[in-house]
RNA sequence: GGCCCCGUCGUCCAGCCUGGCCCAGGACGCGACCCUUUCAAGGUCGAGACACGGGUUCGAAUCCCGUCGGGGUCACCA
């Protein structure tokens, strides 16, 4: 295969926030697809929105693509740090050799900084020019407000608005007059594109063949007042240059489609008329269907919101004492700004963090941060969202789909005929199902190294805690809360008891009363069979592995069964009903703590 | 509202292109039972869908048309 037909992909992410759920299950699809047919993937910052954009996003959108072990071969150069689980820790750089694509323009373009669209304004400028001299693209006056009545207006008389082209701009005329106006500098201004008359007909690698009649693109804005190109216009002129013959994006952008095709002609009838560049191919368009939330509406920030809201209302409803004010005083957040969150009149995402916090909810995980936090693992989350939209329609030899695995299978097997087309809820139970069983299929090793990475990033006095226990309890405890485990925050619940001080240990009176007090059917009381065991453990030099046996003789030798007095214990030791087996929780707290804690229950009973 | 996309169990996905092997298969969830020192985990079994209406055909989940329903998009955001 020559260079010039290498299959090169990318994802080109907006550095505004997060990356979205829906965002790296397109980088997925987009790397996978590299890699099946031997090609380029590559990462494009698409920051052309001064106002959303930060460098800081832009790095945590990089850091979660490597976490989620999706890593690029062309685009910015990123550190893999220490908690990337997915591709073992620190020490690498990625995108550290990727192709050169603008150093031509500049030495400010070379390597990665190429690859934010910020820093290639002089690119598409050159290009803009060249439109606006061909009488294929022209400057416009108008203002926000003029625009905005004009919208209005449209609407009230319920009919689509579409930008009316001004009688002096005349398709292949270059119009010297607003051009030297524009260039005067007084006026802000934007570039609009002539779009002429044409049909378009996308042929899409997911839907189809997708008619677009002439007349439905209206003129459309390709660079900002402030200079900065927009959205369509970048993605065109930098899909060319870059190479990127496949591209693979959600289908909100099927829409955008035509005029990318309109501006590709635009731009090629320019290289044939000898004007500027060569001509512009059309690279081949896979749209994917959209991931919805469970209620059916497009997965977006917005739930965190709704979420929250609905959360603080239910808060509202039951303690009618509670009012936004004080819930905001609680919180410590601005009263007017929970007031309006709580009126729908904002989504404020920091008030939704707050009242969350406040009211002990947890909100639904949108971003790949989110599900960071909860203690998702990369695979998990990959190969789920693979599943949404994707499936590779084969059998396992006992006649069930093949649904479970990881990224190196989906480099191997992942193709473009087998994407869907129908929308997909986002099912958090099943991705819940899919982490518990990756992580109960670790051994304990690996589990710890796994929880002990978590803890270190989300939860660092847990961690810091857990640095004083020794190497062999640590892999008991691991052993005792691995299948117990959805995600990693759950281990935070099942280990709270060992944890716990043995003077701070709480019981729960209902336990007592069951377990302890409440005489069975052969009247014989808890609180008994306890102290009898108690003075097993105190003769026992140490509890070791053997103690399962121990309890066992001890319960033979008093005519019960194990149950009998593996819950008095159980109680005695966690202060309620339920902990890990009674023999692994009783090595790990160890012999001092274990006789400490029964003696406490013993002084309530 | 205009334009565009979609419609198989509650949810995700297989089957649809190349009609019969489909009174529709798998997974998650749900129910029951088994295992069991609690909670989990695990095992077995079960309930559960081709949106509707017309065609075409010997035969339709699969092809065609219509209806209804859902969604996306209509920015100097991407």
């Amino acid at each position: 295969m020559s260079a010039s037909d290498q299959v090169v992909t990318r994802f080109a992410p907006s550095p505004t926030g997060h990356l979205h759920i829906g965002g790296a299950r397109t980088a997925l699809f987009c790397w996978a697809y590299a890699r099946k047919r031997g090609g380029r993937f590559m990462i494009r910052i698409e920051d052309t929105d001064q106002a959303r954009s930060s460098d800081e996003s832009a790095r945590g959108i990089l850091d979660d693509l490597a976490w989620l072990g999706i890593e690029w071969d062309d685009g910015p150069s990123h550190a893999v740090t220490a908690s990337d689980v997915a591709a073992g820790g620190g020490g690498r750089v990625i995108g550290a050799s990727c192709r050169d694509v603008g150093s031509a323009w500049g030495p400010e373009l070379a390597g990665g900084a190429g690859y934010f669209q910020a820093r290639r304004l002089k690119i598409y400028n050159a290009y803009i020019e060249h439109l606006v001299r061909a009488g294929r693209a022209y400057p416009a006056f108008e203002t926000a407000a003029e625009l905005d009545a004009l919208r209005k207006a449209a609407t009230a008389a319920k009919q689509t608005f579409k930008y009316p082209r001004p009688a002096d701009v005349v398709p292949g005329v270059f119009n010297e007059t607003r051009w030297e106006r524009a260039l005067a500098g007084a006026e802000p201004h934007v570039i609009r594109f002539v779009v002429d008359g044409e049909d378009v007909v996308v042929r899409d690698e997911v839907l189809g063949e997708v008619k677009f009649a002439a007349g439905e693109v209206d003129d459309f804005v390709i660079r900002k007042a402030d200079g900065f190109p927009t959205y369509h216009f970048a993605v065109v002129i930098d899909d060319e240059l870059m190479g990127v013959t496949h591209v693979l994006r959600a289908q909100e952008h099927l829409n955008n489609t035509p005029r990318h095709v309109a501006l590709q002609r635009a731009l090629t009838r320019l290289a044939q008329d000898g004007r500027a560049g060569t001509p512009f191919r059309t690279p081949v368009y896979a749209h994917m269907p959209l991931i919805f939330n469970p209620d059916g509406a497009k997965m977006s920030k917005r739930d965190k919101a709704k979420s929250a809201r609905k959360a603080a209302k239910e808060a509202i409803a039951k303690d009618p004492s509670l009012t936004p004010a004080t819930l905001a005083g609680r919180a410590g957040l601005d009263a007017g700004l929970v007031a309006g969150f709580l009126a729908s009149e904002n989504d404020s995402l920091e008030v939704a963090a707050g009242l969350a916090r406040l009211l002990g909810v947890s909100l639904p995980e949108i971003d790949v941060w989110d599900f960071r936090k909860s203690g998702y693992l990369p695979e998990a989350i990959t190969n789920f969202i693979a599943l949404l939209g994707w499936s590779p329609g084969m059998k396992e030899s006992d006649g069930r789909d093949v649904e479970k695995f990881d990224t190196a299978f989906l480099a191997q097997h992942f193709d473009l005929s087998r994407i869907g087309r129908t929308n997909a809820r986002f099912d958090r139970v099943k991705l819940l199902s899919f982490n518990a069983d990756l992580l109960q299929s670790l051994s304990d090793e690996r589990f710890l190294a796994a929880w002990s990475a978590w803890l270190a990033a989300f939860e660092p006095a847990v961690h810091a805690r857990l640095a004083s226990v020794g190497r062999a309890e640590l892999l008991l405890l691991a052993a005792a809360i691995k299948q117990r485990c959805k995600v990693l925050r759950d281990s935070l619940g099942h280990i709270a008891m060992f944890l716990c001080a043995d003077a701070d240990l709480a019981y729960d009176r209902k336990a007592i009363e069951k377990f302890l007090l409440k005489a069975g059917e052969d009247g014989q009381r808890g609180v008994d069979h306890l102290r009898a065991v108690r003075e097993v453990i105190a003769g026992l030099g140490a509890i070791d592995s053997g103690i399962g046996g121990e309890l066992e003789r001890a319960a033979a030798g008093r005519g019960v069964a194990m149950g009998a007095i593996a819950q008095p214990l159980r109680v005695a030791v966690s202060g309620g009903g339920v902990s890990p087996p009674i023999d692994l929780t009783l090595r790990i707290l160890g012999k001092a703590s274990t006789l400490a804690r029964i003696d406490r229950c013993l002084g309530q009973c």
